[in-house]
RNA sequence: CGCGGGGUGGAGCAGCCUGGUAGCUCGUCGGGCUCAUAACCCGAAGGUCGCUGGUUCAAAUCCAGCCCCCGCAACCA
């Protein structure tokens, strides 16, 4: 192993709070540096918030705040949600911070002087109304290839056909719906087309990426890698590049480039561990640096960090990453996280309900080694947690702890003075152990949540053949032989478990009243693992069962949020004349059908009595089949603004009753005539 | 013919590389036990390993073809 590890989650984008999607990843990567830091390897794990860009540039100016106040909000909320979870972070920096442009300037100028750089003039679509040059997601018009109108620029979502911006029909601004004009402008590209050779053979090596990953990637070298424009005009959030007024850099140039920063913010920080001896990041970034770098990402992002990240990296003088380890994303019963469903999970509506130990022992568990998605099934979520780390684990050790702590007063016995099998049970435990070390270097976490679950159940069918409760009766120090032998291994299960689950463990350990037990010292650890000569502490119960409605309030929660914007917007008590301003109209369907791509989304057209019928969206599609509208009588509220969506202008909203998937009924007002008013 | 991942008892997965009794966890059913968090332990039922064909003494595993699902693109007035 190297001398230092540098371990990083990606840098999750301070424009939203953070869902419990990232939380997998932060599960995922603390489980890895505890688990390091256990073996005694000196490991250093960092994260920061990825701050620039359009969206944020964009999103603050429409709340009338400066992008680095818009920012700072997100910086506070994804702390306290990384705490809660149990994140060990080192340290948890910004890309706006200064550290940070002067390693994105510094790798610029040595790009620059490497010949990396090249400067093109181009032209893109430019909105004169905004006086802004328009990222390809901010123009919209029709899709050149299948006419769908109100595609973005870039991909359209009904044909799947990529394509430019220019190529769009009729295209517009997003933001203010101007037609956008050509305009040339000068930008840097980093000349990544030049290094496909070696970006491929950094594939090759097994290590860099998961098989499944560079088979992924290979795509890319088929195609033929482009240069990568890393420039951006104002206005933009971020850094202003040296020597080129008006121009900034990328975001996704700076944002990987926070994980050097950051972690020379670590090594010059308070929070610096001592003896490390760390002057800055070059400790873990120089070429030659005895160090290794882990990057922990999500399958979305693998692009950036597995072909721009080293290229840039390599060409700038900096060490290569040793392994990009990419996980799937999260989906919850079996879905992808979805707000109408309420299955959009937040960090902190998940924290305020339940205990983090659940979810992180849970994804744990099913992580392996490869990018698969993984699925919170709410109902096998609650049955395996307490079924393995609460039934099994948590109370194997309060079995054998209470009993220890009542008949003989919290003393353990001598070794081998049980029934003869303990000490048998103790050194397979052990011996196992290794297979679970073994699975937590492959990074196999649900390999070794097995591993763990398999030595308490070896643990419980000892005691169950024992049986102290019977023999402290007859052989009182063969009972309390036994019961230590259990208690050995629970100590044994307190180290395994405490990558995953940290607090747990802690009050385990208290309540053996022995020091934390880690996988370095579990190297030369023998039979018997406690000092025997000492008592345990007082027992209790280490974690509780998940009771179904708990669990059931995940979700239930989130649709009531999903809901608090429109009761937000309103104030507790409205004028009559408030409720007047609402002009809601019987009105009959026509038609109804299913927009291409869309999953929840219904076009309507629908009789308001006006001679001319009206089309309107609605995210019913889940729950009623197009057909079994036809013919339906319908409230709607007929004065609201129209709003497109979709490619769908929408002129109205169909009123609706019901929550989550049980159903949702349409508000009948029975048999009048289309148009009829409400009231 | 875009690319990648996957299809194994009710659910989730392992096994496939290096062919040879199909295994684990949960759930279901039955029994045992009672120290412990209404738990713990044991046993049973349940699978033509997506389909078709091929190689082989032997195929979940190797080969060919096909089918299906998921992601790379979103939506929720």
């Amino acid at each position: 192993m190297a001398a230092k590890i540098l371990v990083t989650s990606a840098l999750p984008y301070a424009n939203g709070p953070l869902h419990l999607g990232h939380m997998v990843e932060y599960v995922q990567t603390d489980v890895l540096a505890r688990f390091m830091k256990s073996c005694g390897e000196k490991v250093t794990y960092v994260c920061a918030d990825d701050t620039h860009g359009t969206p944020i540039e964009l999103n603050a100016a429409k709340e009338g705040v400066t992008p680095e106040a818009f920012v700072q909000r997100f910086f506070e909320l994804h702390q306290e949600d990384m705490k809660r979870f149990e994140i060990d972070l080192d340290y948890f920096g910004s890309t706006h911070y200064p550290e940070n442009r002067h390693y994105a300037e510094l790798i610029y100028r040595r790009l620059k002087e490497a010949g990396e750089i090249d400067r093109r003039e181009i032209e893109q679509t430019y909105c004169e109304t905004d006086r802004r040059f328009l990222p390809d997601r901010f123009v919209k018009g029709g899709c050149p290839n299948c006419k769908s109108p109100e595609q973005y620029g870039d991909v359209c979502e009904v044909c799947g056909k990529t394509y430019a911006p220019t190529d769009l029909l009729g295209p517009r601004c997003a933001i203010c719906g101007t037609p956008p004009v050509m305009k040339k402008s000068t930008h840097l590209f980093f000349k990544l087309s030049k290094h496909a050779d070696e970006l491929k053979a950094l594939l090759e090596n097994g290590e860099f990426v998961h098989g499944s990953v560079s088979n992924q990637l290979k795509q890319f070298f088929e195609k033929g890698l482009s240069d990568w424009d890393i420039s951006r005009d104002a206005p933009y959030f971020g850094f202003e590049i040296p020597g080129e007024p008006g121009k900034f850099f990328y975001v996704w140039l700076d944002a990987p480039i926070g994980y050097i920063s950051t972690s020379e913010l670590w090594a010059k920080g308070p929070g610096k561990k001592a003896g490390q001896g760390l002057s800055d990041a070059m400790d873990f970034w120089a070429p030659e640096a005895d160090a290794r770098i882990y990057h922990v990402i999500g399958k979305d992002i693998v692009y950036f960090h597995a072909l721009f990240w080293p290229a840039v990296l390599k060409h700038a003088g900096f060490k290569v990453p040793s392994k990009i380890l990419v996980h799937g994303h999260l989906t919850v019963n079996g879905e992808k996280m979805s707000k109408s469903r309420g299955t959009f999970i937040l960090a902190k509506r998940y924290w305020e309900t339940l205990d983090p130990a659940y979810f992180r022992y849970f994804i744990a568990g099913n992580l392996g080694p490869g990018p698969e998605d993984l699925d919170l099934s709410l109902k096998d979520f609650r049955l395996r947690v307490n079924g393995e780390l609460v039934n099994n684990i948590g109370n194997l050790a309060n079995r054998a702890l209470t009993m220890l702590a009542g008949p003989f007063q919290k003393a353990l016995a001598p070794p081998s003075t049980g029934s003869g099998t303990g000490r048998a049970l103790v050194e397979s435990a052990l011996e196992k152990s290794k297979e679970v070390r073994g699975a937590y270097e492959r990074m196999d976490f649900r390999a070794a949540v097995k591993g763990i679950a398999e030595i308490s159940q070896s643990a419980n069918q000892f005691l169950q053949a024992a049986a102290p409760w019977n023999t402290v009766r007859t052989d009182r120090t063969r009972a309390q032989g036994d019961l230590s032998d259990a208690a050995d291994v629970v100590y044994l299960l307190g180290a395994l478990l405490q990558p995953i689950v940290p607090g747990l463990c802690a009050k385990l350990f208290e309540q053996l009243a022995s020091r934390p037990l880690t996988f370095e010292a579990l190297q030369s650890a023998r039979y018997p693992l406690l000092d025997r000569s000492r008592s345990i502490g007082n027992p209790a119960p280490l974690i509780a069962r998940m009771e179904p409605a708990q669990v059931d309030e995940l979700v239930a929660a989130k649709v009531a949020e999903a809901a608090t914007p429109i009761r937000a917007a309103a104030p507790g008590e409205i004028e009559l004349d408030d409720f007047a301003k609402v002009e809601l109209k019987a009105g009959k369907i026509l038609a109804a059908e299913r927009v291409p791509k869309a999953d929840k989304l219904l076009k309507l057209t629908v009789d308001l009595g006006e001679g001319e019928p009206r089309t309107i969206g609605s995210g019913i599609a889940e729950y009623f089949a197009p057909e079994s509208l036809i013919g339906r009588n319908v409230v709607v509220v007929a004065n609201l603004k129209p709003r497109t969506i979709r490619g769908i202008s929408s002129r109205g909203m169909i009123l609706a009753a019901g929550e989550g998937p049980e159903g949702l009924k349409l508000i009948d007002p029975g048999e009048v005539k289309p148009g009829t008013t409400v009231r």
